[in-house]
DNA sequence: ATATATTTTTAGACAACCCTAAAAATATCT
DNA sequence: AGATATTTTTAGGGTTGTCTAAAAATATAT
């Protein structure tokens, strides 16, 4: 009798995920702490319920990352949300800045038959409303080229693919710019003092973008 | 700083809600203790802290019922719930045993905008795929005229509009038989033994129904 | 290498929701 | 009305997930 996970579980092993997606290494407690918004006590605490249940190789004072089940429960979740993501924005027309808070309470319903006939309904999408890509059922990532825009040069282009930063004041600010997923972006100059961008966006209207913007724009060079 | 009711608290209302529909009498903690499928002694703590949210007016030994919040609150956790089962059925193509389970869960997802963009989505549907009426926003249900099968007399037709048994195995039973939501259904002979009805199906095949499920059936005379 | 700072764990406690068993209140029967 | 049956509440306790404060382990600095 394999209980499901409460939703704190589920979002454990997400924060763990992400928290290690490149590294793989041990993620420290604090860590998980500030991912879980929640203080160090209660994460040893979780990371030793996790642990006793293999969906974490947890040692003390060493850290925690995922076992496989672990991994694939969290990839799960993810799928989930970022499908759910697609849903409000293509079928229930919100924009891509609201759906981040409603998606994280839609990641936890259970139904494995819920998932496969919404992924079925939006087409089988390969990428979110932010360019991130979606796993599938078998837990794999469509990767794609992708750079950040500040390593283009002066009169090299690129496509927006994603976001690296999903903050709600980030995608507002973007949308203010004129920018979107599929927008094109041509650098025009590039200040030697503060590294902002000036850039043009789908071939129309110039617009500066300072380093901070840029560094957290996802583009495949056109 | 009222925080949002959790899932629990909300099944209470409901609970109590679906249990005086009609009488608006005060519910007996055991009538509630049955709905919930726990103790009398867990609803007495839950009655005892929903009365002091002024969610339930409730005294000792006197049973429960919804204060102006609660019913609110109750009607709208309705109406995301047989939204959301309308969702299931015309969009992702569930059939209508299998969407209560999910909806239980989908209906505890807190987003007025959501629920609002998802009515629209659905064409602001007024009845759900068990021909349940959703209630409105403002929590006001549409109603209208309904007999129940039994009651017809021999010669007499109606159309499918509603079902009072919402249980996986009589709506599997009701497909079996190819009866849905819009079916004509005509009395053609009644056992004066045990009530069981032969009718015709959308003027066609001829079924014999128990009284047990005639019963169950909500009719528009036609 | 020893002292200091940081990180992590343990200890003890609280809130929400659940339980069983016993006590109290209410209802029913004769 | 008194006895019995039923319903409801109280008492005491368990689990999950949270917290703060103190103790223990590890890392850093001089």
């Amino acid at each position: 009798m394999t209980r499901p996970l409460t939703q704190t579980e589920e979002n454990y092993l997400k924060a763990i995920y992400k928290a290690n997606e490149k590294t793989k290494a041990a993620v420290n407690t604090n860590t998980i702490a500030a991912y879980m918004k929640t203080s160090a006590a209660s994460v040893t605490d979780m990371m030793k319920k996790l642990a006793q249940k293999d969906l974490v190789i947890y040692e003390r004072y060493k850290g925690a990352r995922l076992s496989p089940t672990g991994s694939k429960t969290a990839t799960s979740v993810i799928r989930k949300h970022r499908l759910w993501e697609t849903f409000l924005v293509q079928k229930l027309g919100f924009s891509w800045e609201e759906v981040h808070e409603i998606a994280e309470e839609l990641e936890h319903i259970n139904s494995d038959k819920l998932i496969t006939k919404l992924d079925e309904y939006l087409g089988f999408p390969k990428y979110d409303p932010h360019g991130d890509p979606i796993p599938s059922a078998d837990g794999k990532f469509m990767l794609r080229e992708q750079m950040i825009l500040s390593q283009l040069d002066v009169d090299e282009s690129g496509i927006l693919v994603g976001v690296k930063n999903h903050e709600t004041s980030f995608l507002s600010h973007l949308n203010n710019l004129n920018i979107a997923l599929g927008t094109s972006i041509l650098i025009k100059e590039r200040s030697g003092f503060d590294k902002s961008l000036k850039v043009s966006v789908s071939k129309g209207a110039e617009v500066v973008l300072t380093d901070m913007v840029a560094k957290n724009l996802l583009i495949r060079k056109s």
